[in-house]
RNA sequence: CGGGGCGUGGCCUAGUCCGGUUACGGCGCCUGGUUUGGGACCAGGAGAUCGCAGGUUCGAAUCCUGCCGCCCCGACCA
């Protein structure tokens, strides 16, 4: 744990490997493209997760779970939704092993082949949807607000520890509505759930928008997202929520009974964050000294230090620590004395700036004297000494000065780094720079592709904010009626 | 799947080109002591089938052959 972190302006991604790994967030598992969680990673993911689970809750929503085997055919049923996901899946094809005979260790069973193949779930819309037939008759039983936490596996290429990992935890909400304007709406009000979320909880800002075609998640008629703009000027899509059509209940045969006495095709939606969000905070506001934490994500938010010399002095120092963490914790706050007497103070303040504790309080036996108390800011790294008796109240408003200075942060540099360009050369100069780029497009898929060859750049959205506007396409010329954002992207 | 790099105590690593007693060092761990207001110091100690399997040789971490695994960069993606 002694080791530093490379610096950001060294080497970005660097920085963020060694952060997650000496931050005690997750590690590389035996198991290539998959990570163990430890339990201070978990920690985080676990306030997210009751964050979100109240927030689902509170707009009328339900949790079940469905399996984590999908049958094959299932899969090929909706015919985008197979071709978007493919060549990821995870097949389980056996069921039994058997001692290897020349005494190896065990192999798989021939005689056990399944005679229709599973898939381990990507994502879990085929599978709903064949339950939901059976669950839904008549448009008495809609709208249905489901909600499932679970793991899946999609077999990337490619993986980096939260970001993208070939298992990941997430949620996957799955909605069956009665009409059209329903599920839009109703996936538009998860979208916003998930912006609250983002910038209230997480302290990060978002731009909320709808994808291109291109873009759009397999089978739905719109995906929309939240798209948040990292420290070195990439972006990363936080969050998704899709208005999937009929398209799921035309390939699962799922038709309600009007209030007028037809049989319609239920509307759906879907939508689902994962422990990307993980990600997503670290890499939206730490720093070179590592993880720095919103206070109401922390699952520290005040760590209280001793500094003594001397068993008594522990003692005394202990005790009145205590005192202020018992104080604290009725007011309501996260806390945790650290009175490990075989780590030292420094070692512990190293500690606790490396896993991003919001705010460290420090007694030693000056302050003891005196009835002062240090305080010190992770955001800010600065201390202050402060009166010991007023020391509730302080941390009180220090933690919400914290989270919303964190917010601020990340709005400013958001803001300062999104650029509007009318021309090719601003918009090559504006990608190198990162950012959020605001610029004409055509509207076609292929000018989105050639751009995207060209640069690397894709479009994250088209911002749900009305902006019209005509002007003309940055690659083709051609007429646009609207700005789109582009980017870089995780 | 293409390009590059790497496998040596829990972690990082020297040694590999040019084969030769007991495999260098650091972090961490254990014991004892001194320390303690920003990642302490001293002394002692434990811990390694040198990725795996063959081969060459009197002798292999080192040379040869095959295999496996991981990381990074690309294409793919939440």
């Amino acid at each position: 744990m002694a080791s530093k972190l490379t610096s950001r302006e060294a080497d970005y991604s660097k920085w963020y490997n060694e952060l997650v790994v000496q931050a005690d967030l997750a590690q590389h598992s035996d198991v290539k493209g998959c990570m163990v969680i430890k339990p201070y990673g978990f920690a985080i993911w676990e306030r997210m997760k009751d964050v979100l689970d109240q927030m689902f809750k509170d707009t009328g929503h339900v949790n079940a779970y469905f399996p984590l085997f999908i049958p094959k055919s299932y899969l090929s049923q909706e015919a985008d939704h197979v071709e978007g996901f493919a060549k990821e899946c995870a097949v389980v094809t056996h069921y039994r092993l058997k001692n290897a005979e020349d005494g190896s260790g065990v192999v798989v069973d021939p005689d056990a082949k399944l005679e229709e193949e599973l898939i381990v779930r990507p994502t879990s819309e085929t599978i709903i949807w064949k339950t939901y037939k059976n669950w839904i008759q008549s448009y008495r039983d809609l709208p249905l607000l489901v909600n499932q936490w679970a793991n899946v596996v999609r077999w990337e290429m490619r993986t980096r520890l939260f970001l993208r990992t070939t298992e990941f935890l997430w949620q996957e909400g799955h909605t069956a509505h009665e009409t059209s304007e329903e599920a839009v709406a109703e996936a538009r009000k998860m979208l916003d759930v998930y912006a609250d979320f983002a910038e209230g909880w997480m302290a990060m800002p978002v731009l909320k928008g709808i994808k291109t075609a291109n873009e759009r998640f397999a089978g739905a008629l719109d995906t929309y997202c939240i798209e948040a703009m990292m420290q070195d000027g990439k972006a990363l899509q936080a969050g998704t929520s899709h208005f999937l059509g009929q398209n799921f209940a035309r390939a699962f045969d799922v038709k309600f009974a009007t209030r007028d006495g037809g049989q319609e095709l239920v509307w759906a939606t879907s939508w689902g964050v994962s422990t990307r969000l993980m990600g997503a905070l670290i890499m939206t506001h730490s720093d070179d000294a590592g993880l720095v934490l919103p206070p109401k994500l922390a699952p520290i938010e005040v760590v209280l230090v001793p500094i003594y010399k001397g068993e008594d002095q522990m003692a005394e120092i202990v005790t009145a620590l205590n005192g202020i963490a018992g104080d604290l914790k009725a007011a309501g706050i996260r806390v945790k004395v650290d009175d490990d007497d075989t780590k030292r103070s420094g070692w512990k303040f190293a500690e606790y700036e490396l896993k991003g504790v919001p705010v460290r309080l420090a007694m030693g036996p000056r302050d003891f004297a005196g009835g002062t108390i240090e305080v010190a800011r992770r955001d800010t790294q600065t201390k202050e000494i402060i009166d010991a008796a007023g020391i509730v109240q302080h941390v009180k408003e220090l933690l919400d000065t914290i989270q919303q200075s964190l917010f601020d942060r990340a709005a400013k540099r958001t803001k300062e780094t999104t650029t509007r360009v009318d021309s090719w050369e601003e918009f090559l100069a504006a990608l190198d720079a990162g950012g959020f780029v605001e610029a004409h497009w055509d509207g076609t898929p292929e000018t989105e592709d050639l751009i995207k060859q060209e640069t690397k750049a894709t479009i994250r959205c088209i911002p749900l904010t009305e902006n019209h506007e005509s002007g003309v396409c940055i690659r083709t010329g051609a007429p646009s009626e609207q700005r789109v954002v582009f980017a870089r992207a995780y």
